[in-house]
DNA sequence: GGGGTCATGTAATAGGTTACATGATTCT
DNA sequence: AGAATCATGTAACCTATTACATGACCCC
């Protein structure tokens, strides 16, 4: 089980991160964060970065070595980590690679309910599911090959591991999809039943495809 | 991109689809959900029902039909869904299936973060994922095994999707632990100096393995 | 001179979960 | 008799995001 802790926010952790290089100020590790694509793995609101800041402060994980300020641009408040901080950070990860939570993807909660959905609307909309995935495949190849070789592969495994998942899925949405068309699925006149039956119950229309309104 | 919704909680799609089937009362929602396993799919929390209902209603997605009451029991409040309701429903599931989702997964924040444990200790931890994994699996097994043949395979769609997942990622793990274990992924000198330097500097013992503190 | 980006921070809001409050009925 | 489950609902709370507010500096 994840335990509770004092700062929770992910962002935090990418804080944490950054800080564990050399003390910085907040917008310097936005910067970093944003140069090395965090942003998407984690999702960083700058917004929230501030608020988070200062809880890592609260919780004693980072704390002030110094202010700057260049000209008369606003002070900028230097932050290093503290060694209760890079135990928490270690910690931390350790956790996330160790222990395998429960995830929801928003697919499952839609295959969870496609019942309600006709099979040959179904098959159309996988099918357009199929197209976006490998769309976002390929761009993300096209970036990743541009730092190949530039950044080491073990900066890269979030990437690897993600794209691995991403086939895994596009390959189960194949097969599923052939079962479909070939009419080998099982129980597909109970089915077009059930979608009718609620169709007529609320006077919508009976679909064959996947047309949209 | 995904649509800002009157009612955003998933809950409010479950809800829905079991109202669809016929009228029921907050209550009776919960136990329909329960016994199909679906609080595990989506998570339901019976604290948020009784609003995540109110909700729908307020939005127009269901409506009263009746109250009644057994005894000296609690009044039960029966909902139906309304037409819009029907269109929403059919709506969000055509959106969850067709449209993929950036999801972030807490062990791709874990990978994009690994290189602050040691190669030793990650393969340690990935060792025990993966143990994790195949206990999650075995279980879930069981589980479906329980219920095949009661259940048609269009119920079950989730749990081949989320089976066909977990053994890609079981499988992607094995492949990055052979690459670890055999001395062949790259870069390995440069990411062992890496992590001593943050051990020196906070004083942390130099882990080999992936002792637990 | 104007747009971008450097740089910080606060306050309001939204969203969902938890804790609390209540009590009847049914099963063991 | 006591536990479990039926059954509802509200209020507090927590957490995170958004919007707002401010202004300097740099490059074209």
């Amino acid at each position: 089980m994840a335990k509770r802790r004092k700062v929770g926010n992910l962002l935090g952790l990418a804080v944490l991160s950054t800080v564990v290089e050399r003390p910085m100020h907040p917008y310097e590790m936005t910067s970093k964060l944003r140069e090395r694509g965090k942003e998407q793995d984690l999702d960083i609101k700058i917004g929230s970065l501030y608020t988070v800041v200062r809880n890592l402060e609260k919780a004693g994980f980072i704390d002030v070595v110094e202010t700057d300020r260049v000209g008369a641009r606003p002070e900028r408040t230097i932050y290093q980590v503290t060694v209760a901080g890079v135990a928490e950070m270690v910690d931390w990860v350790r956790e996330l690679v160790a222990e395998p939570q429960p995830e929801r993807p928003k697919f499952k909660a839609g295959l969870s309910l496609a019942a309600v959905l006709g099979p040959e609307q179904l098959a159309e909309l996988l099918r357009q599911r199929l197209a976006a995935l490998e769309e976002i495949g390929a761009a993300r190849r096209r970036q990743v090959d541009g730092y190949a070789g530039k950044v080491p592969r073990l900066f890269l495994l979030e990437d690897e591991f993600e794209s691995a998942i991403r086939d895994a899925e596009a390959a189960w949405i194949r097969a599923f999809l052939e079962e479909l068309e070939s009419g080998d699925f099982p129980d597909l006149e109970m089915w077009r039943a059930m979608v009718a039956q609620i169709a007529d119950r609320y006077g919508l229309p009976h679909e064959r495809g996947g047309e949209r309104p």
